[in-house]
RNA sequence: GCGCCGCUAGCUCAAUUGGCAGAGCAGCUGACUCUUAAUCAGCGGGUUCCCGGUUCGAGUCCGGGGCGGCGCACCA
């Protein structure tokens, strides 16, 4: 028992606390019991007894339970408010007359702030008119050896992050956060599902990496005695299940990208997948756009999100679609096409005070940069931004009737691009190719470009249905429908280690 | 990775030109049977992120490091 934990340079709250659990022991009572008679949630009695009138009491007894938040004492009456998981509050009263001198006593030298107690009595209103559970016996349900931090204050952001648990019992829009996460994405399995979509999962570690441009992380298989890949998107894997014949699939899964963090970076990310054959990128879209509303309406109750700056955001009706290249041209008053040369791009980019690597990018890198550049933070309102350079987009069949692009889309949302759609490049040999330009692109030092991918190539030999394919980021979709940051759209963002 | 800003009590924050390290809440002791962040009286609580330097004297100035935030670069 002589470990640190015993130590003299605790805190002296810690110290305290610490103490009054001995105390507990010593007398008998067990500060962590097993279980207590609990008979009703605190949101229950809310719903239950709401019609009380002030001063109004009733002989129905309850026994609930809560976390000490606010306590008020007077000699021998003592209110304290109780707070259950999604914030639901309850007063409590305990009494020399209702619990006894000993009971009283215990309450008052016992109890801090953040405790978790078991309270029993009659559901009454105080005279002020407060819904309350008025005591006639009440335990210890689970010690506080930590002192909670003040309701009153914003916690700093970094010690949200770093203790979510204690930012999710002091501040509302935490629990509210959470809560919303799981409606989204419980609303986004039940669209897929109502269109016969299978959910499946597929390997996160890969012996080889593939499906996006990402440097993955690497890690070491000891069975194997190899390196193995954290996946950086499971999409080589949903295809490989389309060709295999479940037509309609979709996982929700993370990725993880060996890259930078920031308000709308994260290392370890959510990301839904969804692949229908005999589809293209216009089917993909139209049920991207279905999956987005559809969980606005069931997470929020409304297509027109209140985001966390009090602002108000429609992602209902009908979206608007451009092409790149004509929305680039319009912007820049130039005609660009895919057959502009790359001198002129690159002429353009100097023009703009772009930066470019003359070396490696090519005609499709160029025409990216300078679309994200003149109009990527201009889009608003949902937006489909249409037919992408072939070049950057290796996974993407060329178009069916524009020459030098692919089916392709971005699907931008408060000037971020939530998610991307394909019609799905099915030929192998085209397939083979682009796998190989990619090969020529890591070779000249391109740590982002693709691998060739033999097993996947081979599947796509056994002939893969025309499909559309979508991608979406989850926790973006919660970025765009709250507001919010990343890091606070994850419950437990990776952070640094103290 | 680069630049700027921050780090002080359990929590949120002050501290003048380099001159005794403070407040609110929380905690402890006492009073109080209807409070609402209860109130009143009293008390305790600090490796000022870490290491080094300048100085009679450093929370404050200088150098190095850690962690965080913002901006830039990369990425979705």
């Amino acid at each position: 028992m002589d470990g640190p934990e015993d130590s003299d340079d605790l805190p002296e709250q810690v110290r305290v606390r610490r103490d009054k659990r001995d105390r507990m022991l010593a007398a008998g009572v067990e500060p962590f019991p097993v279980s207590v008679p609990r008979t009703t949630s605190l949101a229950a009695v809310r719903t239950g007894w709401a019609h009380l009138a002030p001063g109004e009491e009733t002989t129905d007894l309850v026994g609930v339970t809560g976390r000490v938040v606010y306590q008020r004492g007077t000699g021998k009456l003592a209110f304290a408010t109780l707070q259950e998981g999604d914030g639901t509050r309850l007063q409590v009263m305990v009494s020399l007359a209702g619990v006894g001198e000993d009971a009283l006593a215990a309450w008052k030298s016992d109890v801090d702030l953040g405790d978790l107690v078991f309270v029993h009595g009659a559901v009454i209103s105080s005279r002020r008119g407060e819904l309350s559970v008025l005591a006639d016996a009440w335990r210890m349900a689970s010690k506080a050896l930590r002192p909670l931090p003040v309701l009153h204050r914003e916690l700093s952001e970094e010690t949200r992050v770093r203790q979510r648990y204690v930012d999710l019992i002091v501040r509302d829009e935490a629990r509210v956060t959470v809560r919303a996460r799981s409606a989204v994405v419980r609303s986004l399995r039940r669209t897929l599902e109502d269109r016969d979509f299978l959910e499946v999962e597929t390997p996160m570690l890969q012996v080889q990496h593939g499906g996006a441009s990402a440097r993955p992380f690497v890690t070491h298989s000891n069975a194997f005695d190899t390196d193995l890949f954290l996946r950086i998107a499971p999409e080589l894997f949903l295809k490989r299940c389309v060709v295999g014949g479940i037509e309609r699939v979709f996982e929700i899964n993370r990725n993880f990208r060996n890259e930078g963090a920031d308000s709308t970076h994260s290392p370890e990310f959510a990301m839904l997948e969804a692949y229908e054959a005999w589809g293209d990128y216009d089917s993909i879209g139209a049920l991207t756009k279905d999956l987005v509303q559809t969980a606005a309406q069931q997470a929020f109750g409304t297509q027109v999100v209140t985001l966390a700056d009090g602002s108000e955001y429609d992602v209902g009706g009908e979206w608007t679609s451009i092409g790149m290249y004509p929305s680039l041209s319009e912007s820049l008053g130039e005609e660009i096409t895919p057959q502009t040369p790359v001198a002129q791009l690159q002429a353009v980019a100097a023009r703009l005070g772009v930066a470019v690597d003359e070396a490696r990018w090519t005609h499709g890198k160029l025409v990216e940069e300078l679309w994200e550049h003149r109009i990527a933070d201009s889009l608003h309102a949902p937006t489909f931004v249409r037919d992408f350079p072939v070049e950057t987009s290796p996974l993407t069949r060329a178009h069916r009737s524009a020459e030098g692009v692919v089916e392709k889309w971005d699907l931008y949302v408060r000037g971020f691009e939530l998610a991307t759609g394909y019609s799905e490049l099915v030929d192998p040999v085209v397939q083979r190719e682009r796998f190989e330009e990619q090969a020529r692109l890591a070779s000249l030092g391109d740590d982002e470009a693709m691998r060739i991918d033999e097993d996947f190539l081979r599947a796509q030999e056994h002939a893969m249905p025309p499909s559309g394919g979508m991608g979406m980021g989850i926790d973006r979709l919660l970025m765009a429908l709250t507001g919010l940051g990343i890091r606070e759209t994850i419950l437990f963002p990776l952070v640094k280690p103290r």
